[in-house]
DNA sequence: AGACTGTAAATTGTCGACAATTTTCAATAT
DNA sequence: ATATTGAAAATTGTCGACAATTTACAGTCT
């Protein structure tokens, strides 16, 4: 379990791009540096062309911003960024959640169902992990769900790694445990009564909440500097 | 005026690239062929390695599609593949409307309502040019004016080359010009009198129709057949 | 001192060649 | 005849070298 697009690298260039991926999201390779190819090329031991078509793929992404004849630079974090991507989310992942309780086969909700309950146990019990994976393997489900192939590509392929290197660098991995468990049984319950109008509602309430919860965070690590 | 982003080619790869989708999206590159990156080098007369970039940037665009030490083909069009990208748009879109109400200044929203002026005119004297050009020209200013440089970067480099290609090869080019006039007045209206919310269901409305009207055209096409 | 200029260094862009993989197809066996 | 195998052909992946462009910096002028 756990694993939900094995994406795994056949190529060089695949190997470079996961790993600067991984870099670049993480922190190793600090937001806004600039990427050089002969120093990743000698890093990495591989040829310039293979970093090159790395930093190409991460520019659509839009983990790396790139100048012609100037280079490639990591993008740089702002609070205004991060924003911006909820709102995409808050758009894309409601339309996912409308298309999934159009389209989510039964036994594909009652999976759902048993996610959100065996989470419900390790919240109980106190297993703090939650947050993290928990509430990625739910909003992974639900993007699946639509059964939009479009949509969760741009979800899984882009949009969630931007996130994720937003997240982890500007700290936000705070909890927000409880209300969000039970603002992900709401939406279970709406795509299960086959409500596409509500489980969009919903969803997009539970991601508002995120932003919220994110920018007043945001606001006190400003003022403690 | 009508150039928004004059992405000029600074690059030979550049210069592919454009080429490429602009024949990719027009049908002469037909949909589901497979490029060969010799046959294309020679074709442009360039490296292999520009051509190379030039799929790599395509493949982010979702025009093609490509396989580990298989190859690139044009992704192959589908009534249903059409279908989602609507829905996408009417999510991404519909949050444009949103934040265009709530950021687009009042100089630019007056620019708006001066196009719309212009295009009734031009409607009301049966330059039925509208439909495409004047249509465009009218989301692009709303995405512009949501101040959101994910989503506009989103939509116009991305989204706005794969809907074209579709409704050029599958022969949508029709008109809907009245009813979509309108429509794009209401809209502007919500935007002027600063009501997001409105301005959100009208745009995710005005696609709706749209979406519907292709949907019918498609399935008279085939029963053509 | 500060602004301008031109040359040198460094970096990115492009190229052709070689390596690795896939595909083709003829030869063979059942 | 069909299926299988294996070598040859074709295609993609990777590499190092060269070309074009940008950047750094020393020298000059006001």
């Amino acid at each position: 379990m756990m694993s939900f697009f094995d994406e795994q690298a056949v190529t060089s260039s695949d190997k470079a791009f996961f790993r600067m991926r991984k870099e670049i999201v993480e922190g190793e390779i600090a937001a806004g540096s600039k990427l050089s190819e002969m120093e990743l090329s000698t890093k990495y031991e591989v040829s310039r062309a293979v970093v090159r078509e790395a930093i190409n793929r991460l520019e659509s992404c839009h983990l790396v911003e790139r100048k012609a004849n100037v280079g490639a630079r990591v993008v740089t974090l702002t609070p205004e960024g991060l924003m911006e991507l909820y709102q995409i989310r808050e758009a894309l992942e409601g339309m996912a959640a409308r298309l999934a309780a159009q389209h989510m086969t039964d036994s594909e909700i009652r999976d759902l169902e048993g996610l959100l309950s065996s989470q419900f146990d390790e919240v109980k019990n106190q297993h703090s992990y939650y947050q993290e994976a928990g509430d990625l393997d739910f909003h992974y489900r639900i993007i699946l769900g639509s059964k939009n192939a479009s949509l969760i590509s741009m979800l899984v392929n882009g949009l969630y790694h931007l996130v994720r290197m937003y997240r982890v660098q500007l700290g936000m991995a705070g909890p927000r445990v409880t209300t969000a468990f039970d603002e992900h049984k709401h939406i279970v319950r709406a795509i299960s009564n086959r409500d596409p109008e509500l489980a969009e509602i919903l969803m997009r309430r539970h991601i508002q909440y995120s932003k919220n919860n994110i920018a007043t965070k945001l606001a006190s690590n400003q003022s403690h500097f």
